[in-house]
DNA sequence: ATACATACC
DNA sequence: TACTGGTATGTAT
């Protein structure tokens, strides 16, 4: 219609332009950053899918105004009603009452860098990579410089910027000790991120009325020659003391904020005493921050969160703002407050609303009524609160995480082998952060970006939960190959590619897993229909149950232990995962084509000897099909017979799942050898072994795919921005927190060989739920039932979702499967040639693959 | 339940 | 040369 400045491409600007609703941004010369911006911008990919996306806003606010001229009289007046109670209503629970502060360090990354390499203190410098930093100081901030802006643009604005690599570790470390202090005033404070949190001051304010003023007084950190038992603050002696930094000179500051350390009135002070009030508690938190870390924060002091975020951003950096507790001073504060600065507005809510002539929160409020008719009611909702200025008084405790995923952007890839390769290896990492969490989920998605920056998603939610890296990938090479038919003969040229899970089951009791698993299968080994029998009975003849019993007989005369075996699918992973890590070790020493095999990560201690061994293999079959990006190839490689590279032999591999010899030194042998024994633990025989093409057609899964790493050629940056960016990760209170890792990571345990520990908790192994019984039998009643389910689970996937193409249309709406029932159905090929073919029944919206597919590769 | 978009750091 | 990764949530179907 008539967007003249729109269509044009200038609208485009909100999307691409820089925000300088940011700190550090004043009076920059805005007009010229932005040109500079788009000038680098224009014509790429990445530009035209931007564009693209703002013209989808665009129509989403002509829909909007359409709307908004069909509305009658009648319906204002209705909703004025309806807003008016809603107003009322929520004044009625105004809560003043509480405390609520946030804080966030200043440039945090930055910050840190400055502070250990004081060679960059007066240059303007970044965090990140020539492709995305991650946050840049003030200096830099001048330029027009920021986080989320990719190094090669923040190069052409300031061509002397100095771009540092992140440092993950670091940045942990010492969110670590600035955490420390925020518990000392609220131990339920939210961390949002490494560098940022929320805290109720509420109950602290209340104790410290009654604090004498020893407990309020703090020393500085590097004026304690003598006396540093007084210290408050434990200091740690091996930082450069002299480092005081007075990283922001020009701070705005206009609050009564606690000056820089070094500046002249407080020369030769040796400590500071802090009043009761809440601005001088948060002015001794961010003293204590600043003296441990050398680093320095911004904080805001409201009543609630939303104004507690804003209000921190107001004196940054290094400053506070305190927002009285009164209606009139919220209000007022509110009523100039850009909608942007509001933590949930964003580029497109800002653009909509801008789109009504909305462009502060006074203005939200004048506009309620029609802002209550044209959005949702979550939506709306949110609009009036935030126009009254209110929000969560309380700050919510961590709640369980709802999914995990991987996700890994690279230089084009086409070519299915390598998508497959790489889905897996996404798989493998995902399964391992997991089972750190001791996670189970029930949903598969997969994410593919094309190289036009086009984003898909494809899921699948299925009966029993998920965790290893087989059952996920099980699911996700469907969901991949499924979209790799449906555009054939085209290949999916894509860019970025991710697994995630969610719909967790709940699990009860995640950390014993190992133990109890061994414990499990010493005690229930009898029979599962043998009662607590000897609970301690050495574990020479361990009886399957009765599920598994059949299916791998071959194995279990060639090795005692085998019986084991019911191999547990925590085992199966750690078989594959060996497997993957021999591979990545194999990569990384092409990578380097020099680093030994011992470079492998620490965390892998205890199976380092066995990656180690595997690794020189591997490397040989690496190379030599390098250039080929193929699977290692299945044609007999003549290996020279490097005496022990097997897992702990000399004349051959130790298969990790049955731990026999197997007897070569070619690794497809072995890894068929594997694959097999794999396969056995979870499947009919009959059912994988039945003819070579079923075989062979499912090398893709079967096989070492070896992901070409070097063809990625992002992958060592993007690697970088796995690192440092989930650091900034929100849930990143909880991951970090939990010591998973002191038990998990200890696979050793996993491995019925090297396990005696016994263990009275009764944990189903399976479904990983801790058993309300002592009772064995019940126990065992148990786990076969989750075994049962278990195992019919997996028998159904191979039946109905055979290697080759299944082609479960998961796209089509409703009618078709995107859930395998557990029925055993006739063989999934007669179904995928049905479902392709269903689209014509789709209505309204296409969003059948079809469609979605011509828009994606147009 | 699935797909896509928006938002946050 | 080159535009992230992880999570949550809202909206539409």
């Amino acid at each position: 219609m008539d967007k003249d400045t729109d269509a044009k491409g200038e609208g485009i600007i909100s999307r691409m332009a820089l925000n300088d609703n940011k700190a550090g941004m004043e009076g920059l010369d805005r007009d010229k950053i932005n040109a500079i911006i788009m000038e680098a911008s224009k014509g790429s990919r990445f530009y035209e899918n931007e564009l693209k996306r703002d013209q989808q806003v665009n129509q989403r606010i002509e829909k909007m105004m359409r709307q908004k001229a069909s509305i009658t009289e009648e319906q204002l007046q209705k909703a004025q009603l309806k807003v008016e109670n809603m107003v009322t209503e929520l004044e009625k629970h105004r809560d003043l009452s509480r405390v609520i502060v946030h804080v966030d360090m200043d440039a945090f990354y930055a910050a840190v860098e400055m502070r250990d390499c004081p060679e960059l203190k007066d240059k303007p410098m970044a965090v990140g990579s020539m492709s995305m930093l991650s946050t840049s100081n003030y200096q830099a901030r001048k330029y027009g410089v920021r986080a989320a802006m990719p190094g090669f643009i923040a190069k052409k604005l300031c061509p002397n910027l100095v771009i540092v690599p992140t440092n993950f570790d670091k940045y942990r470390a010492v969110s670590k000790e600035v955490r420390a202090i925020f518990s000392e005033y609220d131990p339920n404070f939210q961390p949002v991120s490494l560098d940022e949190a929320y805290l109720d001051f509420t109950e602290h304010l209340e104790q410290r009325k009654s604090w004498p003023e020893s407990a309020c007084t703090h020393y500085y950190s590097n004026r304690t020659n003598n006396n540093g038992e007084a210290q408050m603050e434990p200091v740690d002696t091996t930082e450069v003391t002299d480092l005081s930094p007075v990283l922001f000179e020009d701070s705005p500051s206009s609050s009564p904020v606690l000056t820089s350390c070094g500046s002249e009135a407080n020369v030769g002070k040796m400590f500071e005493v802090f009043g009761t009030s809440a601005e001088e508690a948060v002015r001794e938190m961010r003293f204590r921050i600043e003296q441990k870390t050398k680093l320095t924060a911004s904080a805001g002091i409201a009543p609630n969160m939303m104004l507690a975020k804003v209000c921190s951003d107001k004196n940054k950096p290094n400053g506070q703002y305190r927002l009285p507790p009164t209606r009139d001073a919220v209000m007022d504060f509110i009523h100039n407050l850009p909608v942007r600065k509001v933590p949930g507005i964003g580029k497109v809510s800002e653009k909509m609303l801008k789109a009504l002539g909305i462009y502060n929160c006074f203005d939200l409020g004048q506009q309620m009524v029609l802002l209550s008719l044209l959005f949702s009611e979550t939506a709306w909702h949110h609009f009036i609160e935030l126009s009254l200025g209110l929000s969560s008084t309380f700050i919510p405790r961590n709640e369980e995480r709802k999914s995990m995923s991987t996700e890994r952007t690279f230089k084009e890839l086409s070519h299915p082998e390598e998508q497959f390769a790489l889905c897996r290896e996404l798989c493998e990492d995902l399964a391992e952060d997991m089972k750190k969490e001791g996670l189970k989920g029930k949903t598969v998605t997969v994410k593919l970006k094309n190289v036009n920056f086009e984003v898909k998603t494809r899921a699948m939610t299925v009966q029993c939960a998920v965790a290893t890296a087989q059952e996920i990938y099980a699911i996700a090479k469907d969901l991949l190959n499924t979209e790799i038919e449906n555009v054939a003969p085209h290949l999916l040229r894509l860019r970025l590619m991710g697994v995630r899970v969610s719909t967790f089951v709940s699990i009860e009791d995640k950390r014993p897993l190992q133990k109890s698993i061994v414990g499990f299968f010493h005690q229930g080994k009898k029979d599962y229909s043998a009662p607590g029998g000897s609970l301690q009975e050495p574990s020479q003849k361990l009886e399957k149950p009765n599920f598994l019993r059949q299916n791998k007989e071959d194995v279990q005369e060639e090795h005692k232990t085998s019986d084991k075996p019911k191999l547990s699918f925590f085992q199966m992973a750690q078989a594959k995962r060996l497997q993957v890590e021999a591979a990545k070790a194999a990569s990384q020493n092409i990578d380097t084509m020099e680093k030994p095999c011992t470079s492998v990560n620490n965390e892998q201690s205890n199976n380092e000897i066995l990656t180690e061994k595997l690794a020189p293999q591997n490397a040989s079959l690496l190379i030599k099909d390098q250039n080929k990006r193929q699977k290692v190839s299945p044609s007999p490689q003549p290996q020279p017979s490097t005496s022990g590279c097997g897992i702990p032999s000399s004349e051959g591999l130790t298969c990790p799942v049955c731990f026999c010899q197997v007897k070569t030194t070619n690794l497809n042998i072995f890894n068929n050898h594997i694959d097999l024994c794999l396969k056995g633990a979870t499947t009919r025989p009959d059912q994988n072994t039945d003819s070579e093409s079923d075989l062979s057609s499912q090398n893709t899964d079967t096989q070492f795919f070896i992901p070409d790493k070097h063809n990625l050629e992002e992958n060592k940056k993007t690697e970088v921005f796995k690192q440092d960016f989930s650091k900034i990760n929100p849930q990143e209170g909880y991951k970090n927190g939990n010591s998973a890792l002191d038990s998990h990571d200890d696979i050793g345990s996993e491995q019925p060989k090297s396990c005696d520990d016994k263990c009275s908790i009764l944990i189903c192994p399976v479904c990983h739920k801790t058993q309300d019984t002592n009772d064995l039998t019940a126990f065992n009643h148990h786990v076969d039932l989750c075994l049962n389910q278990e195992v019919l689970h997996k028998l159904e996937q191979q039946t109905i979702m055979p290697e080759k193409p299944v082609l479960v249309t998961v796209t089509n709406n409703k009618g078709t499967v995107s859930n395998p029932p557990m029925r055993k159905t006739t063989k999934g090929k007669t179904k995928r040639r049905d479902s392709p073919s269903s689209p014509p029944s789709k209505k309204a919206k296409g969003h059948g693959p079809r469609n979605t597919i011509d828009q994606f590769f147009r």
